[in-house]
DNA sequence: AGGCGATAGATGCAAATGCATCTAAATTGG
DNA sequence: CCAATTTAGATGCATTTGCATCTATCGCCT
């Protein structure tokens, strides 16, 4: 059995992974500390987020799951905290009787408006002087190409 | 004041992160399920994994937090777990009365090594079949300087 | 030297998280 | 058409996490 090199395709993987998961712990940590997320922790605005980019307006429980990193229970009692602060609000989904959808409030549309305005400037600060245009696209082009070649998340 | 365009600077910056951020959610949310951490929360690999690639075998407790996404007191009780477990040990920093140093026991080192070899194949299953060997590295060096440019994070 | 703000890490405590499990509804297979 | 399996989401409970605070030590400045 032949040693693994420093230059085998494995270790790049792993040490490409690596780059990406570090570079993403220290961002996130320079974000979560700066004053948009004092209303509101980053998990919790990243549900009014993608609640605001969805186009119908209403999402289900379990797709919203894919985009958090939270299991499926720890998602139910955030959407319950989110729901007593009157931000979002639940909905039986009218095909599927063991479904629920979810969607924005007035309120919670506005607390994203506003916390989504201040993030996007902080994560500008950082990445902006970091990258030129060329690299950040091309980032953009890799980091979707491998979400994309990931296929379902397992629940 | 101008409109933020659709490809404003801004705008790409922020789309940037949020493609980088997806993707690592993706991506660990497929490694966090595989068999590899059924023994070991990813957090607590993380610290095995940083302290087996620290040159002198021993880290600073503080230096450690850099590298994960935990608060101060939270990387304190982890570390307090993996010593009750016998996979690390503590030692007062020699010249620092504040600090502590820690390194991997010799069944630390073991588990890590494990875990490790397992982790490293999820993820090369993961990436390989994602992006060439080109864009690998290329996305290593864009997240490297992303890091890089960052300067020192904030406790 | 002596005081003083800053830093490293630990700890009490409330909040958040995950695992296992539960209920209910949908799907499948005979 | 009904039983068995699967899926969506909620809930009990133990563990983990973060915030605030505490202690101890360090470095600095006079």
């Amino acid at each position: 059995m032949a040693a693994q090199g420093s230059d085998s395709p494995v270790r790049l993987a792993a040490e490409t992974w690596e780059s990406l998961f570090r570079a993403q712990v220290a961002v996130m940590r320079k974000l979560q500390s700066g004053p948009a997320f004092r209303k509101l922790a980053v998990n919790e605005y990243d549900v009014l987020f993608t609640l605001s980019r969805c186009p119908s307006g209403w999402l289900r429980l379990n797709e919203l799951n894919d985009n958090v990193l939270l299991s499926q229970s720890s998602l139910s009692r955030l959407v319950d905290r989110l729901e007593k602060r009157g931000l979002v609000s639940r909905m039986a989904a009218p095909q599927d009787g063991r479904g629920v959808l979810l969607k924005l409030t007035d309120e919670g549309r506005e607390l994203q408006k506003e916390i989504g305005r201040e993030h996007v400037r902080d994560i500008s600060a950082l990445v902006a002087p970091a990258l030129t245009t060329a690299e950040q696209k091309e980032l953009r082009r890799l980091t979707d190409k491998l979400r994309a070649s990931l296929g379902p998340l397992p629940r």
